[in-house]
DNA sequence: TTGTACGCGTTATCAA
DNA sequence: TTGATAACGCGTACAA
């Protein structure tokens, strides 16, 4: 392996490793004949050229860094596949970075993806740490957030995201058309902006029917959202929390699927029906979602599509021709069977 | 972003290139009071180094290739978290190369790797084309395979597994031990070997009892092994199949839980129980595995962890001083409620 | 303890 | 159409 350079290519060939070099990038500047016979030896020698030397000159390593907290998300794992596929297609690598949710990796994981001179930084992370974010500023390579906003605007910031708060606003609508006045929200308190997004949705709507949202017990209301982890357990936890309360909610909207098959379970648990006593709705739309028992109503990101875009945008960001735009991608409702009128409502 | 190099830093502190290289570095040649004025001029100055030209002189990249048919399928996930984890720990990158299935792109993928220089590469890929193998090996640096055996003895070559043949044996052994005779089982034929594995051990239980498997209709059985593709759809096609047939299965043996938990809803579309008419049994013991309908049963793999051995064995072959032997780990049946004794059985 | 000089494998800029 | 020669940013023998 890399045993073997142009130089000794040009030694076998007679001739310089210059014209090795020209003839090997199809440069027009090569008698045709000593090219084919160049590109033969070097395919017989074993020659593949290194990307490393090639990168100090050119000063572009066609790498791009990937910072996601957990690839075990199915989420992010979908959105990793969009970027994927057309990092390879355009020729470019993607160097993985993940920060693990810790402070302290964050840092490491930037510093690493600095010296490794990559051309641009995807971040595919619910959360982007505070301190992280000069950090990542100062590397002077364009970045791509994804499902963030970059609240303070700074120019080599750019994002790819799906509405959330409409997404939020959706969810909870359809709930509230159903016929639902009690309607929960678990959190995900994790998750700074695509969290507080949703809940900001979910309150929207809420108050366009003049429904209070979280009253304090003393108040005489109970809590209607709780914190889950945008996880499996979190969601089981957290709705049992909500099915102890004096005055459960007859619907539930969750931070995500995950969170949502949690409750499911939870509920079934509890003895309950999905959704004759309380309808469930998630977020995201994951392959799960429809196989779930009941099949599970959700808000649908194009999660393929964001990573898709978002890498899209930082060729554009690198080639730095035109200015590129934020893009904000609409969420879409699933309508499955996971969700009905509450039980007031229904015939007997 | 890298405009400034230790020669930049050596001007403004009046010594040599090499001696802030040495400063920077830690080698014990440097007064301690210039070492110290350097490095503080290199914060200053936002001074980092470059990976790409320390790696064409050291001749190594401190980067791994990771070979990945879909990141996608949560099992994958898991273990190239791992993977991950290991990597940072020891100052290691990924770099991540998916070959989606498709033949064209794993001679891309692996050029790629060899090109980028990468110290060692680990594929955690179900399938690993045939033509792929004799290239991986060219490539002359160490290659760790994940859940394959590498079945030509290759120097370069090693491997992580768990013992496919085992758990196959385990999940049939349990279904047996039941009571259930006829017990079908859901492949997936895109990977070879785990999924050939895991059928032996099926059919190694199967005999074990004189049970007969996979009869021609012509001989008056019908079939008991069918095809799924190892995601959600495949298992939900077909366990219809299984279903339709004139002597249905009272239980079956799924390649994964993905497989399983597409069983699981054509069961329940088609109006059956589980586990009252039909048992159900999974293989990898995914997160999700605890929240379905009812609970998985399921061979558990150590996910994580067969991540984590392959990257400390990628090491370990990369350091080279002793040598490496082949990891199997052993798979673990996990009784959830998926599986009970067959109709027969049962007490009415 | 520090500096000089060279090499790592390419690309790029000149001349020839 | 080709060949010297100089970078690119760093590590490291060797000399001082």
């Amino acid at each position: 392996l890399g045993k073997v350079s142009i130089k000794d290519i040009a030694k076998v060939a007679g001739v310089s490793h210059s014209t090795v070099s020209r003839a090997l990038s199809g440069s027009p500047l090569v008698r045709e004949e000593t090219r084919s016979r160049i590109k033969q030896l070097a395919q017989e020698m074993g020659y593949y050229p290194s990307a490393v030397a090639r990168s100090l000159v050119t000063r572009r390593t066609l790498t791009i860094g990937l910072v996601v907290t957990s690839v075990t998300d199915p989420f992010w794992a979908e959105v990793v596949g969009g970027i994927e596929g057309i990092a390879l297609e355009r020729g470019y690598s993607v160097l993985l970075a993940n920060s693990n949710r810790e402070r302290q990796r964050e840092l490491a994981v930037v510093q690493m993806l600095g010296e490794k001179r990559v051309d641009g930084i995807i971040v595919a992370a619910s959360r982007v740490g505070a301190l992280y974010r000069p950090v990542l500023g100062e590397l002077g390579v364009p970045i791509v957030l994804i499902n963030r906003h970059s609240e303070e605007k700074e120019p080599t910031m750019h994002s790819v995201a799906t509405d959330n708060v409409q997404g939020g606003y959706l969810a909870t609508r359809h709930l509230l058309d159903l016929g639902h006045r009690r309607i929960g929200y678990i959190a995900d308190p994790e998750d700074l902006s695509s969290n507080s997004d949703r809940l900001r949705g979910y309150r929207q709507a809420l108050l366009e029917w003049d429904l209070a949202f979280n009253l304090p017990p003393d108040a005489g209301g109970s809590t209607l959202v709780v914190d889950g982890n945008g996880q499996l357990e979190g969601g089981w936890h957290a709705m049992r929390l909500l099915l102890a309360a004096s005055a459960p909610v007859t619907g539930v909207f969750c931070y995500n699927d995950l969170t949502a098959i949690g409750a499911l379970r939870a509920i079934r648990e509890a003895g309950k029906k999905v959704p004759e006593d309380v309808s469930v709705i998630g977020y995201d739309d994951l392959a799960m979602a429809a196989y779930t028992d009941p099949p599970l109503t959700t808000v649908a990101q194009a999660k393929r599509e964001m990573g898709r875009q978002a890498m899209e945008m930082i060729l554009q960001l690198i080639a730095d021709t035109a200015p590129v735009e934020d893009i904000v991608l609409p969420g879409q409702l699933v309508i499955r069977e996971s969700t009905g009128p509450p039980p007031e409502y229904q015939i007997i």
